[in-house]
DNA sequence: GGCGAAAAATGATCCAGATCAAGAACGGCG
DNA sequence: CGCCGTTCTTGATCTGGATCATTTTTCGCC
């Protein structure tokens, strides 16, 4: 068996289970099958518009999927963390239909377009695994339309940073915010200007606390009914866990 | 083998080719594995937080999905037409997110949630048919969040418009519009008032007609540039094809 | 056809959030 | 440290779409 680039064992494509039903010689025993990318801030990983020829697990680090109208208006899609899957869509697409950037260094492993195919359709664990994913994906772009459908503009930034708490909460802590006012505007349909005025306002009232990419909810029980959340009811992360 | 009560030829479950990759007679072979229901316009095939024990193939007719906030503000989330899959979030969770509700009569197939588990977990082909689908139905719900996000409410409902549209477009017939002006309202974000004007509007510059229950477009250029859309680009159906 | 209820259209006002315009606070770097 | 570009904040005004109110059309039904 050849060795892989890959170190199993340090590889997310592993550890979040994804390929978890191949065997460890399987996929090292296809050198190549997995490409490990580092990116700098600002990079793409993928243009919208871009022909689709990889896929990829999210590392380590932040990454902005967002979609252009053709007059320059964006709109952020969503945030990739650590463990997401990124450019599935390019599974049945030939192209990607948005764009991911890098907000901070990232880390991804890719797996060629028609080795994933290959993988699919060989392995249905795997293909149920990523099933669940696309599952959980189609849950955060609704849960986004709901906030753009119906919630106001000060519900919409509550919503957002309750989105922020890791599902299993011990949310006394700092919670990293690695989006800019203006990106958190671009992902709420709203100005940065008035994501600021609504933050200084939730700062006002001691329901929040920032400094420099990071906030501290202080108030988790105003900040849910600003939002319009039922008193029982926590949000799921936007950054969702894959 | 006993009878079983879908005709499989005439079953959607089949002709989707959802299940393609179960033999006919395997199908067959599990008495009422497949269920039929007929609904009434107005009733509900699965309410929003209900427990999910079923999910659905739409055989005939339009179906209303919609999520509500507490509060009862209600935004609706796409519109199911024939062929679509209904409530498969149900696969990995317990309760339904979203409810729906026919619009018209309406004909569907269920299965069994644990049958559903079973069948995925043995016919890889299957799997990767549904893999497909919820990849569709993602493009959708991004498709909604461009709209909801940053076009105006006549660039809404021109892209809305442009949406009815079959895929294989002969586009100069009329088009069915199962929706009332509030619904279209709720799906766009928008007060049915104002839809009702857009409308209006369109109608006065002969760019669209309108007759009960039917749309015909008339002048398609003007359509999509009033919708921001770029000039090659044609939107892909909101009622998408499973 | 005629009646009653629902849906659609239209008009008049209002307001949340956009837009325009300055400052203030960082944060990187020589 | 001190300078400069970027990000954030705050203020004043404007406007697209909401809201409230009324009329007109459509449609199911007798």
């Amino acid at each position: 068996m050849t060795p892989c680039e890959c170190a199993v064992a340090d590889c997310l494509l592993c550890e979040a289970r994804l390929l978890s039903g191949l065997a460890e010689q399987q996929v090292c025993s296809v050198p190549g099958l997995i490409l490990r990318e580092l990116r700098a801030p600002g990079e793409f990983l993928f243009h919208q518009g871009g022909p689709s020829r990889h896929l990829y697990v999210l590392k380590a680090g932040y990454v902005k999927l967002a979609a252009a109208l053709p007059d320059g208006r964006e709109q952020v899609l969503g945030i990739g963390v650590e463990g997401n899957l990124l450019g599935f869509e390019g599974f049945s697409q030939e192209v990607f239909p948005y764009s991911a950037q890098a907000l901070t260094p990232v880390h991804v492993c890719g797996v060629r377009r028609t080795d994933m195919t290959r993988i699919l359709t060989g392995n249905p664990k795997v293909t149920l695994d990523v099933l669940r994913v696309l599952n959980a994906e189609l849950e955060r772009s609704k849960a986004l339309i709901m906030d753009l459908g119906l919630r106001t503009a000060p519900e919409r930034v509550a919503s957002f940073l309750l989105s922020l708490l890791p599902p299993g909460r011990t949310w006394e802590r700092e919670l990293p915010l690695p989006l800019k006012r203006r990106e958190i505007a671009e992902m709420l349909g709203l100005r940065e200007e008035t994501v600021s005025r609504v933050i200084a306002g939730l700062r006002r009232e001691r329901v929040i606390r920032t400094r420099q990419g990071k906030v501290q909810i202080l108030d988790f029980a105003r900040l849910r009914s600003q939002a319009g959340f039922s008193p029982a009811e926590v949000p799921e992360s936007r950054f969702a866990t894959a």
